[in-house]
DNA sequence: GCGAGGGC
DNA sequence: GCCCTCGC
C-alpha cells in the first residue's frame, strides 16, 4: 500500500485564520496583502515540516450552499467578509496557480464538503491524508489514515488531531464527533444543537450509549432535566447532525493524480513575491538575505531554490567579431547596453545584448580596441540603446569622447515612474520583480546577464508604463530629460575658488570669536555643536526654561532658542553661531571640497529617481538650497560665476508655479481671474482672508496672507499654519476657513483629490504622473492624515515639476540646434540657471521665456522673470539694466 | 539614526 | 508638502 501523504488544506478557514492574526499589511502602492501573507507562510510551514507528495487547496464558493436550503439561518450570523480581505483571494490562488498546487472549488459547496470528498478517495486509494483547518468539524474525518492539523491561536500554533488526541481532548472517538456536535451545537456556524447540554454531558452521554440514536432510545435511563431537555430539542438535535455533517461524495472530478506535488513556478513565484514586498519569502526562494555585501553567510539548511539568471554570450576574442556586432546591431532593433567603470576612469568592459546574441567586451589583449565599435554604435543615430541608468552611461562614455545619441530606453527611470514614492531602483530588484529571475552579483557573467535582462524588460516595463497611462510621460519627457541632465552635470558650475577660501577664513576667525564670548558666558568650555552638552548649559546649568523636549533630551532648535533670547544673552550668540557654522561647514568648506581639479567647476548629481512628486533632487553637492533668504548666506551666491570671461549667468524663475496650477487646476474663477489680470496673489489672498478692500491691505495681513497660501498648497493644517505665523490655533482656524468659503474652487478642488486619491490610492499631475499613497488608508490618524497632505501637495508640486521639465527639454533642444555656447547648469525647482556668453544674451532670454512661459496651456498664464549678472547672487532683472 | 537647518 | 548635508 502507499505510505504517501496527501495535504489538503481548508482555503477559507485558513485566509480567515491569517486575516484576524495579522494586522493590515499594504504593500507601497496601498494593496493589502495580510492574508495573503500570512496564509503563503502557513503553507510553507507546513510543505516544509511534512514533505507532502501531494497536496489540494479547497475553497467555499457561493454563499448559498445546500445547508443554507436545509436551514436558514445556518451560517447567518456570519459578518459579511470584509472589504480588505475579499481582494487578497485573487492574490491567494495567483499564488497557488505559481506553486503548482491543485485547487478544488465547487458551486453551492462549503470547502468542508470538497475536503470530505477528497479524504473519502484518498482513504480510498490508501493515503495518508492530513487536513488543515481550523474548523473543529473536520475532526469527524479522522480515522488511523486521515489526521487533521487544527490551528490554536494565531497561525504558527498547530495542533495535530489523531484518534487518540481526539479523545484526549472530547472523550469521544472521531467517528462521534457529528453526533458530539447535533449536541453542542456550534454558536459560530448559527448551529443549535440542544441548549443546556455542553461538551462535558455530550461526551459523558456518547461514553455511555455510543451515538446519538442510542441516547434517544434509552431517554428514560437519564435524569429528568436531560431528559426534557432532548426531548423538547429532538428535530433540532437531528437537523444540526445533518448540518454538521461532511458530505463526502460531492459531484466533483477529484483525481488526485492532478494533486501530486511539483515544484513551483519560482519565476513566477518571485514576480509574485517581489511585487507584493513579501521580502523574507523571496529570500527563501533565492537563499539570500538580501545584503549587497554578501558578509552574511546563508544558513546552511537554506538551499536556494533558483539559480541566478544566466545566459550564454560571446566574448570577443578577435576585432573581427566587433564587425559581427556591428553588424547585427544594425539590424536589430534596440540593444541593450551596460558599462562597468565609473565617470572619473570611464569604461572599463561592456556587454550588449541584441536578443539574439549577448556580446562581452573588451577585446581581450586589446584593452582599447573595442572603444572606437562602442563610439560607432553610441553615435550612430539608427542604434537604439537601452540602458539602466542612462545617465551614469553617458558620463562613462564622456570620458572617452563618446557620446550616447539614442537612448530608447532607462529601465531604472522607468520603475521610478511606475511607483515613484518607493521605486525599485536597482536592476537585480527590477528583474526580481518583473521577470522573476536572481541576477549574478559577482562574476564574468554578470555584465551580460544584465544586459539580458535589460532587453528582455523592455516590453515589460512598457506595457506597465502603458497601463498605468505613463507612458506618454516616459518617453516624451523623463527619457529625453536623461540627457539634458547629463549635459549640466557634465558642464557643472564655474567657482571662484580663492572666494570661497575667504569666505571660509572670515567665517572662521566670527566663528572663534563668538566660541570665546559663548564659552565665557556659560562659566566652561563646552562643544556647543552638540544638542546634548548645549541642553545642559541651557536648562540645568543656566536654568532657563524647558519649552520643547525631543525624543532624546531637549531641544534647542531655532524656534526654542528665539523664545529663550530675551532670558540671557548667551542665547542670540548661540543662534549667530549656528549660522556660522552652518554656513561655514555645508557651504564655505563643503562646496570647496567638491571642486573638481580638472574642469574647476562644480559637478552636482541631478537625481531623476528620487523625489516621490517628480522632483529633481541635487546631491554632492546639493545646489538646490544654497542660502538666499539672510544677506549673510546668500553672499554665498558670489562664488558662482560663469565659465568664461565673456561670459554672465542668467536665472530665469517660474512667477508662483504652483499657486497657478493650483487656480488652474481648481478652477476657481477669482483665482483664475486674479492672475490672468496681474494681481499681486498674497494681497489678493489677504483681502479675501480678511474681508477688506484690496487698497487696505497692510503688509503684516499680506505676509499672513501668504503663509496661507503656502499653507493652502502644502495640504494645510491649521497646526501647521498656526506654528508658521505664530498665531493661535484657532485664528488659523478662522484664516482657513474665510479662505475656502471665499475660494470654494480651491475647497472643492481638495475635497475632489482626496476623495479620488482614497477611490483609487493614487493622485496623477497634469501629466499623469502617479504617485500612490497607502498611508491614507492607515488605520493611525496621523499617518492619515499626513497621507491626506500629500494627497493635495502632489499634484500641484509634481505638474509644476512636469512643466518645468518639458521646459528644460525644448530650451536643451533649441540650444542645441542654434548651436549656442549658452548652457544650462542648474535647476532649482522652479528656477533654471545658465551659464551664456554675453552676446548670446538677448536670445538665450527669447528662448528660454518662450520655452519656459509656454511649455504648458494652463487656464492662467505662466509667468518667468529672468535676472542676470556677474554671479549668482548679483542677479538683476533684464530692465533694469536697460535703464542703468 | 537623529536633530538641526538650508532650499523650493 | 518635498528634499540634502552636517555633526553628534
Amino acid at each position: 500500500m502507499s505510505q504517501d501523504t496527501l495535504i489538503v488544506v481548508d482555503g477559507n478557514s485558513l485566509v480567515y485564520r491569517a486575516f484576524h492574526a495579522i494586522p493590515l499589511l499594504t504593500t507601497t502602492r496601498g494593496l493589502i496583502t495580510n492574508a495573503a501573507y500570512g496564509f503563503t507562510n502557513m503553507l510553507y510551514k507546513i510543505l516544509q515540516d511534512e514533505q507532502p507528495e501531494l497536496v489540494a487547496v479547497v475553497f467555499d464558493k457561493g454563499r448559498v450552499t445546500f445547508r443554507t436550503e436545509q436551514y436558514s439561518s445556518y451560517k447567518a450570523n456570519r459578518k459579511a467578509m470584509p472589504d480588505e480581505l475579499r481582494p487578497q483571494f485573487p492574490i491567494i490562488k495567483d499564488i497557488l496557480q505559481a506553486m503548482n498546487i491543485k485547487v478544488f472549488e465547487l458551486d453551492g459547496y462549503e470547502g468542508d464538503d470538497l475536503i470530505g470528498t477528497i479524504v473519502a478517495k484518498a482513504e480510498k486509494n490508501g493515503l495518508n491524508t492530513l487536513v488543515v483547518t481550523g474548523d473543529r468539524d473536520a475532526l469527524q474525518l479522522v480515522s488511523p489514515r486521515t489526521k487533521v492539523l487544527m490551528t490554536r491561536k494565531g497561525i504558527t500554533n498547530l495542533d495535530i488531531y489523531d484518534e487518540g488526541k481526539v479523545w484526549e481532548r472530547f472523550g469521544i472517538y472521531p467517528n462521534q464527533f457529528i453526533d458530539f456536535r447535533a449536541l453542542t451545537g456550534d454558536s459560530s456556524d448559527n448551529i443549535p444543537g440542544v441548549p443546556g447540554i455542553g461538551e462535558k454531558t455530550a461526551a459523558k452521554l456518547l461514553q455511555k450509549y455510543h451515538s446519538l440514536d442510542e441516547i434517544f432510545n434509552h431517554l428514560d435511563e437519564l435524569p429528568k432535566r436531560q431528559r426534557e431537555k432532548l426531548q423538547q430539542h429532538r428535530e433540532q438535535a437531528l437537523l444540526s447532525k445533518k448540518l454538521v455533517t461532511i458530505e463526502q461524495n460531492v459531484p466533483i472530478e477529484v483525481d488526485l493524480t492532478q494533486c501530486t506535488y511539483r515544484s513551483p513556478d519560482y519565476h513566477r513565484l518571485l514576480e509574485l513575491f517581489t511585487e507584493l514586498e513579501f521580502k523574507s519569502l523571496v529570500k527563501l526562494i533565492i537563499g539570500s538575505d538580501g545584503s549587497k555585501n554578501g558578509k552574511n553567510k546563508k544558513a546552511a539548511h537554506e538551499q536556494p531554490a533558483v539559480d541566478t539568471f544566466k545566459v550564454g554570450y560571446q566574448k570577443i576574442t578577435k576585432p573581427e567579431h566587433l564587425d559581427t556586432l556591428l553588424e547585427e546591431v544594425k539590424n536589430t532593433e534596440g540593444i541593450s547596453l551596460v558599462l562597468n567603470g565609473t565617470a572619473e576612469t570611464g569604461v572599463s568592459a561592456a556587454a550588449i545584448a541584441t536578443g539574439k546574441q549577448v556580446y562581452q567586451l573588451p577585446v581581450e589583449g586589446k584593452p582599447d580596441e573595442y572603444l572606437q565599435v562602442l563610439k560607432e554604435i553610441c553615435e550612430d543615430d539608427q542604434a537604439i540603446i537601452y540602458c539602466h541608468d542612462g545617465k551614469s552611461a553617458i558620463w562613462m562614455l564622456h570620458h572617452h569622447g563618446i557620446k550616447l545619441n539614442n537612448l530608447g530606453f532607462d529601465t531604472m527611470v522607468a520603475s521610478y515612474l511606475l511607483n515613484p514614492a518607493s521605486p525599485s531602483l536597482e536592476l537585480e530588484d527590477i528583474a526580481l520583480q518583473n521577470l522573476g529571475v536572481v541576477l549574478p552579483s559577482k562574476g564574468e557573467a554578470a555584465l551580460p546577464a544584465r544586459a539580458e535582462v535589460i532587453k528582455k524588460l523592455v516590453p515589460v516595463l512598457r506595457d506597465k508604463l502603458k497601463q498605468q497611462q505613463e507612458e506618454r510621460l516616459f518617453y516624451e519627457v523623463e527619457l529625453p530629460l536623461v540627457k539634458v541632465l547629463a549635459q549640466m552635470e557634465i558642464t557643472g558650475l564655474a567657482v571662484d575658488k580663492q572666494g570661497l577660501e575667504e569666505m571660509s577664513a572670515e567665517l572662521g576667525r566670527r566663528i572663534d570669536e563668538l566660541t570665546v564670548e559663548i564659552h565665557a558666558l556659560a562659566g566652561e568650555k563646552f562643544n556647543i555643536n552638540s544638542p546634548r552638552q548645549l541642553g545642559k548649559i541651557l536648562f540645568e546649568k543656566l536654568e532657563l526654561p524647558v519649552i520643547k523636549k525631543t525624543k532624546t533630551g531637549y531641544s534647542t532648535d531655532a524656534s526654542v532658542l528665539e523664545q529663550l533670547a530675551e532670558k540671557h544673552e548667551i542665547v542670540d550668540k548661540i543662534l549667530q553661531h549656528r549660522q556660522l557654522t552652518k554656513l561655514k561647514s555645508t557651504y564655505a568648506d563643503g562646496l570647496a571640497a567638491l571642486i573638481n581639479k580638472n574642469t574647476g567647476c562644480i559637478h552636482t548629481t541631478l537625481h531623476q529617481t528620487v523625489t516621490a512628486t517628480g522632483r529633481l533632487s541635487s546631491a554632492e553637492p546639493n545646489l538646490q538650497n544654497i542660502p538666499i533668504r539672510l544677506e549673510l548666506g546668500r553672499r554665498i551666491r558670489k562664488v558662482f560665476v560663469p565659465r568664461d570671461k565673456n561670459n554672465v549667468i542668467l536665472t530665469a524663475d517660474y512667477s508662483q508655479i504652483e499657486l497657478r496650477i493650483l487656480a488652474h487646476m481648481a478652477g476657481d474663477p477669482g483665482f483664475i481671474e486674479a492672475f490672468n489680470q496681474g494681481q499681486d496673489i498674497h494681497t489678493r489672498t489677504a483681502s479675501e482672508v480678511f474681508g477688506v478692500p484690496i487698497d487696505k491691505v497692510t503688509a503684516e495681513m499680506r505676509s499672513k496672507a501668504k503663509a496661507v497660501n503656502f499653507g493652502i498648497v502644502y495640504g494645510i493644517s491649521e497646526y501647521g499654519l498656526a506654528r508658521d505665523i505664530k498665531v493661535s490655533r484657532a485664528e488659523a482656524r478662522r484664516y482657513i476657513d474665510n479662505y475656502f468659503a471665499r475660494c470654494p474652487g480651491v475647497k472643492n478642488y481638495i475635497d475632489r483629490v482626496i476623495r479620488e486619491a482614497k477611490d483609487k490610492g493614487y493622485v496623477t499631475t497634469l501629466l499623469n504622473r502617479r504617485r500612490y499613497l497607502p498611508d491614507l488608508f492607515s488605520p493611525n490618524r496621523m499617518v492619515r492624515s499626513f497621507g491626506e497632505r500629500a494627497a493635495i501637495n502632489t499634484p500641484i508640486q509634481g505638474s509644476a515639476a512636469d512643466i518645468i521639465k518639458l521646459a528644460m527639454i525644448r530650451i536643451n533642444k533649441e540650444l542645441e540646434e542654434r548651436k549656442l555656447q549658452a548652457r544650462m547648469v542648474l535647476q532649482v525647482h522652479d528656477e533654471l540657471i545658465f551659464d551664456t556668453p554675453a552676446s548670446e544674451m538677448p536670445e538665450l532670454v527669447e528662448i528660454v521665456k518662450d520655452c519656459m512661459e509656454n511649455a504648458m496651456s494652463l487656464d492662467v498664464p505662466l509667468v518667468v522673470d529672468i535676472k542676470t549678472g556677474p554671479n549668482w547672487y548679483e542677479v538683476k532683472p533684464i530692465e533694469e539694466q536697460h535703464h542703468a
